[in-house]
RNA sequence: GCGCCCGUGGUGGAACUGGCAGACACGCCAGCCUUAGGAGCUGGUGCCGCGAGGUAUGGAGGUUCAAAUCCUCCCGGGCGCACCA
C-alpha cells in the first residue's frame, strides 16, 4: 500500500504516452490497464479528511477473500456502488469509498485441516486475488483505508469491543442449551441455526448445553424494532428483522398447583379465550416437571423428558406435528372458573419461548386442539365466528383462531376477542393473577467459536477459574501460531503451549486463556468505523473521523444477511451510542440488496454445476468497461438475473458506437435542435437514474443519446462533453480515454499536450441541464375520445387547454370519431393528454 | 400454515404520482456492404387483419373520462419464518 502519498492530496503526473496505436477500433485491452494504473498513482480516488465539502460514504459489505476469487455476484454489487461514487464525487461529494477483506472464517480453516497450509497464508493469497480482480475492474476504491480483520492491528479493536460490552454487561458467560454444528465442530448462534442446519454447511445442528460467551443484543430488542421506520431499507429486509427480534404482547398468568407449594407461569397472547383452558403443558426442560411430577409418573414422565432433550432440530422436522406427551400427575386451578387443568409435558412446547410452560386452550389453537384429541382432553368453546358455529368443537377446521366474539365467558360474553383481550388482561392484573409482558423471539446473540481461524476472546482465567478481562496493554491479544489443524472438536488453541505460556508469563501460575475465539460476525459488525481512521493506533476510529464520515450512507450487500450481519451491526452501533462512541442510532441509512446473478440456465452458479462465470475471462474477452455495463444493463439491481453472454454483445456494440462517434465532434459545431434536446433530457434523465440506482434505464438512456448523435453529421464539442460526462461513472476507461483524446486532439486543445489528474473526467462536474432547453420542444398531446386513442398533435409546451382542445376537434382523425356528437366533457393533462367523451 | 414480494412480446426488461403499453437491448426477418464474419449500415418485428381497424400486461370481476399501475377474488412463481403459546 502506498502511504506515500498524504491522502486527499494528488500529486499532479504528467502523462505523456497516451495515444498512437490502434487509433481506429476499440480496443479495451490498450486502454482500461493504463488509466487504472494512472489513477491509482495519482490517488484520485482518495477520500480527503478534514475537506469542507459534504460527505458520502458509499459502502460495499466487504468480502470474505474465499479462494475460487471474485465471482459475478461482486461484480454487481461493487458496479453499482462504484458508479454512485463516481457520480457523487462529480456532484462536488467527498466521497469515502473503501474497500476490505472480512478475512477469518471457516473455510480457510477447514482448508487448513485438509492441506496443512497455514490459513493466514491461503487467506493472504486469496486477497491478492481478489484485489488483483477488483482493480481490474477500474473499481474506485480508496485503497489507502484497506483493513483485513485477521491483521492484528484490526482485531486488537475487535478483542477492545468485547472488553467494552463487557465492562458493561453486555458480555457475559453463561450455560445452556446452545446449537453445535457436528461438522464445523464449532457451536453456533440461534441466527447461523435457523431451522435447525448449520448456515455454513447446511448440516443439521444439535443441541447442547456448553458454557459459552453472549452479547446482549436482546437489551436493544426495542430500539432495534423502533428504529427501522427511520431508515430507507428494502421493505422485506425490514420486515425480516421485525419478525427475527419477534416482539409479542400478551400476559403471564399464574396458576397454583393443587397439593404443593409450586406455581406455574403461563404466557399466552390470548388470555380471551383462557376461560376455555383446560390443560397446561410444561415444555421438557421446566424445572417445575421434576418437582411435581408424582411418584406414580416419575418413569414415565423422566424418559420422555430424556428422549426429548437429546432430540435434534432436525428430529423434531422429521416427527412433524405428531403431539406426543406425559401427563404429570398433577393439576393446576384456573383462578377464573376454578377449574382444574391437568398438567402434562410435551416436545411441542420450547423451553426458549415465552415461560416454557403453555396453558391449553384446545377450541381456539390448533396445537393445543391436536393435543387435546390426541389425549382425551375436553374442548370447550369460547369464541364464536362470523360463521355463527356455536356447536361442539369436535374437528380441526371448527378450532377458530384469528376473529370472533366471546361466550361462555361470563363478563366477557358478547365481546369482541380484541375487546376482551385488553378487559381480561386488565381484570387478571388486578386480581394479582397474571402481569402483562413483552417478549421477544430475538436471543442474546452466541459468540464464541470453537475454531482457530478468528480473533482469540480477551479473557483468562485464574486459578479458581473465574474469568478476567485482559486488560486493554496486553491487546491485540495475538492469536497463537503454534496450533495444529485437526478436527479434534475441542478449540484448537487449546494445543497451543505458546498461548498457555504467554497467560501464565503474564497473569501467573495456573492462569489459563480462554481458547475460544470470536464469531466473525462480531468482526464485521464494527468495520465501517474503521474505514473513517484506519491506522488509528489509540482508538478503534477517532472521535473526528466518525464525526466527519459515518454513518454510511449507501450500503449495498447480500439479502441473505438480513438478520445476521445487519443485525448485529445494528446492536454495535447502538452500543457504541449509549456509551458516548457515536452520534447516531443506526449505521447504514440506505441499504440495498444487489439480485443474485443466476447462470445462463436459470440456476443458481456452483462449482458441482459447472456453470460459474468468471470475471476475469469475460474482461479478458470484452473488456471491464463491457461487463460493467453488461451487469447493470441487464435489470433492476435487486433483481434476480440470468447470465447471458449473448447479451454483452449488445453493451461491447453501444461502447464501439461510443468509440466511433468521437470522430464526429467538432469544434465550433452547432448542434441541431432536436440534437440539442436529446442532450438536455439525458443529462437530467441520467442523473436522477443514478440517484435512484437505476443504471439500467441510465444506460438506455446513454444508448438512445448515441443513437441519436451517430444520426448527426457532425457534433458539438460541448455534446459530446456532456456525452462523456454521463458515461464516465458506467464505463469509466473509455469515457477517459476519449476524454483525454477530445482534450487533447481538437484543434481548441491543440496546445495543451500535458495531461494531469485535475483534466480526468472522474474529476470534473457532473453537466447540468437547462430547462428551458427542455421546454423548447413541442409536447405531444394524445387526443382520446371516450379513452381511446385517435390522434396525436404537437403544441408549445404549456399551451392552454382551449387552444388545444380548438385543434383537437379541427383533428381530421377525432373528427372521424366525434362524428357530430357533442362533447360531454373535456378531461385536460397539460402537455400529454386531451381526452374527448362524448 | 402465517407474513411479504412478484407475474408485461420469442428473450432481458421500459412505462415518473393512474394518462400513447412494449423504451433500450438481445434474437429473428429482408436488404446493402464484405473474399470472409460472433463486424458495420438501412428497414421491419406483440397478436388478429390486405386494409380501415380490432385486440393485448397470469385469470375473473370492480372503481375511473382513463388501469400494467388502485380494490376484491382466483391461479402461478419467489423469499422469509415456521409447534413462537
Amino acid at each position: 500500500m502506498d502511504r506515500s502519498v498524504k491522502r486527499g492530496y494528488h500529486k499532479p503526473l504528467i502523462i505523456e504516452d497516451i495515444g498512437g496505436k490502434n487509433m481506429d477500433n476499440y480496443a479495451p485491452k490498450d486502454i482500461e490497464k493504463k488509466w487504472q494504473e494512472k489513477w491509482e498513482e495519482q490517488g484520485l480516488y482518495k477520500a480527503e479528511d478534514g475537506s469542507k465539502k459534504p460527505k458520502c460514504y458509499v459502502l460495499d459489505m466487504f468480502p470474505y477473500p474465499s479462494g475460487s476469487g471474485l465471482h459475478v455476484g461482486h461484480v454487481e454489487g461493487y458496479t453499482a456502488t462504484d458508479i454512485y461514487s463516481r457520480f457523487k464525487r462529480m456532484q462536488g461529494y467527498n466521497v469515502l469509498h473503501p474497500m476490505g477483506w472480512d478475512a477469518f472464517g471457516l473455510p480457510a480453516e477447514n482448508y487448513a485441516i485438509k492441506s496443512g497450509v497455514h490459513p493466514k497464508e491461503t487467506t493472504e493469497s486469496a486477497i491478492k486475488t481478489f484485489t488483483r480482480q477488483i482493480k481490474s475492474l477500474g473499481l474506485s476504491y480508496d485503497w489507502s483505508r484497506e483493513i483485513g480483520t485477521h491483521t492484528p492491528e484490526y482485531y486488537k479493536w475487535t478483542q477492545w469491543f468485547f472488553l467494552l460490552l463487557h465492562k458493561n454487561g453486555l458480555a457475559y458467560k453463561a450455560k445452556a442449551n446452545v446449537n453445535w454444528c457436528d461438522s464445523c465442530k464449532t457451536v453456533l448462534a440461534n441466527e447461523q441455526a435457523e431451522g435447525g442446519v448449520c448456515e455454513r454447511c447446511k448440516n443439521p445442528v444439535a443441541q447442547k448445553e456448553m458454557e459459552q460467551w453472549f452479547f446482549k443484543i436482546t437489551d436493544f430488542a426495542e430500539d432495534l424494532i423502533k428504529d427501522l421506520d427511520g431508515v430507507d431499507w428494502p421493505v422485506s429486509t425490514k420486515l425480516n428483522q421485525r419478525n427475527w427480534i419477534g416482539k409479542k404482547e400478551g400476559i403471564s398468568i399464574v396458576y397454583e398447583i393443587e397439593g404443593v407449594d409450586e406455581k406455574v407461569v403461563c404466557f399466552t397472547t390470548r388470555p380471551d379465550t383462557n376461560f376455555g383452558a383446560t390443560f397446561i403443558v410444561l415444555g421438557a426442560e421446566h424445572p417445575l416437571v421434576e418437582k411435581i411430577t408424582i411418584p406414580k409418573y416419575q418413569n414415565e414422565v423422566q424418559s420422555y423428558v430424556e428422549k426429548t432433550l437429546g432430540q435434534t432440530e432436525e428430529d423434531r422436522i422429521i416427527q412433524g406435528r405428531v403431539k406426543t406427551g406425559v401427563f404429570t400427575g398433577r393439576y393446576a386451578i384456573n383462578n377464573l372458573n376454578g377449574k382444574k387443568l391437568p398438567i402434562w409435558v410435551s416436545d411441542f412446547v420450547l423451553g426458549y419461548i415465552g415461560t416454557g410452560a403453555v396453558v391449553g386452550v384446545p377450541g381456539h389453537d390448533m396445537r393445543d386442539f391436536e393435543f387435546a384429541t390426541a389425549f382425551g382432553i375436553p374442548v370447550e368453546r369460547v369464541v364464536i365466528a362470523s360463521d355463527g358455529d356455536a356447536s361442539l368443537i369436535t374437528r380441526a377446521e371448527q378450532v377458530q383462531e384469528a376473529e370472533g366474539e366471546m361466550v361462555n365467558s361470563e363478563f366477557l360474553d358478547g365481546m369482541d376477542i380484541h375487546e376482551a383481550k385488553e378487559k381480561m388482561m386488565d381484570y387478571l392484573e388486578e386480581k394479582r393473577w397474571g402481569k402483562r409482558v413483552t417478549t421477544y423471539h430475538l436471543r442474546d446473540w452466541l459468540v464464541s467459536r470453537q475454531r482457530y481461524w478468528g480473533a482469540p476472546i480477551p479473557i483468562v482465567y485464574d486459578p479458581e477459574g473465574k474469568a478476567h478481562p485482559v486488560p486493554e496493554e496486553h491487546l491485540p491479544w495475538v492469536l497463537p501460531a503454534d496450533v495444529e489443524f485437526k478436527p479434534t472438536g475441542y478449540s484448537p488453541l487449546a494445543d497451543s503451549k505458546e498461548f498457555a505460556q504467554r497467560t501464565e508469563k503474564i497473569f501467573g501460575k495456573g492462569w489459563k486463556p480462554e481458547v475460544d475465539t470470536m464469531d466473525t460476525f462480531v468482526c464485521s459488525s464494527w468495520y465501517y468505523f474503521r474505514f473513517a481512521d484506519p491506522e488509528n493506533k489509540e482508538e478503534f476510529a477517532g472521535k473526528k473521523a466518525i464525526e466527519q464520515w459515518l454513518p454510511v450512507d449507501m450500503y449495498v450487500g447480500g439479502a441473505e444477511h438480513t438478520v445476521l450481519h445487519l443485525m448485529y451491526a445494528r446492536f454495535f452501533t447502538k452500543a457504541l451510542k449509549k456509551f458516548g462512541y457515536a452520534k447516531f442510532d443506526e449505521p447504514f441509512l440506505k441499504l440495498r440488496h444487489p439480485g443474485t446473478i443466476l447462470a445462463q440456465d436459470g440456476r443458481k452458479m456452483s462449482k458441482s454445476l459447472g456453470n460459474v462465470i468468471n470475471p476475469d475471462e469475460v474482461i479478458e474477452q470484452y473488456g471491464a468497461d463491457a461487463l460493467r455495463l453488461y451487469e447493470m444493463f441487464v435489470g433492476p439491481l435487486s433483481d434476480a438475473k440470468p447470465w447471458n453472454t449473448k447479451n454483452i454483445v449488445g453493451v461491447k456494440r453501444f461502447l464501439e458506437k461510443v468509440w466511433r462517434l468521437r470522430e464526429k465532434a467538432r469544434a465550433g459545431h452547432k448542434d441541431s435542435a432536436e440534437l440539442e434536446y436529446a442532450v438536455h433530457f439525458a443529462v437530467k434523465k441520467v442523473g436522477e437514474d443514478m440517484e435512484a440506482f437505476g443504471c439500467n434505464t441510465a444506460i438506455s438512456q446513454l444508448m438512445i443519446l448515441a443513437n441519436a448523435m451517430e444520426k448527426e453529421e457532425a457534433i458539438s464539442e460541448s455534446a459530446w462533453e456532456s456525452f462523456l460526462l454521463l458515461l464516465a461513472p458506467l464505463a469509466p476507461h473509455i469515457a477517459e480515454e476519449l476524454w483525454f483524446l477530445l482534450k487533447t486532439i481538437l484543434p481548441r486543445w491543440s496546445g495543451q499536450v500535458n495531461y494531469k489528474l485535475e483534466t480526468s473526467i472522474h474529476v470534473q462536474s457532473w453537466p447540468q441541464y437547462d430547462p428551458a432547453a427542455l421546454m423548447k420542444k413541442k409536447a405531444r398531446i394524445v387526443v382520446q375520445v371516450n379513452g381511446k386513442v385517435r390522434d396525436a398533435i404537437d403544441v408549445a409546451r404549456g399551451a392552454d387547454e382551449e387552444q388545444v382542445k380548438n385543434l383537437a376537434l379541427s383533428s381530421e382523425k377525432a373528427q372521424k370519431w366525434l362524428a357530430g356528437k357533442i362533447p360531454v366533457k373535456f378531461i385536460y393533462v397539460q402537455d400529454k393528454l386531451l381526452n374527448i367523451v362524448v
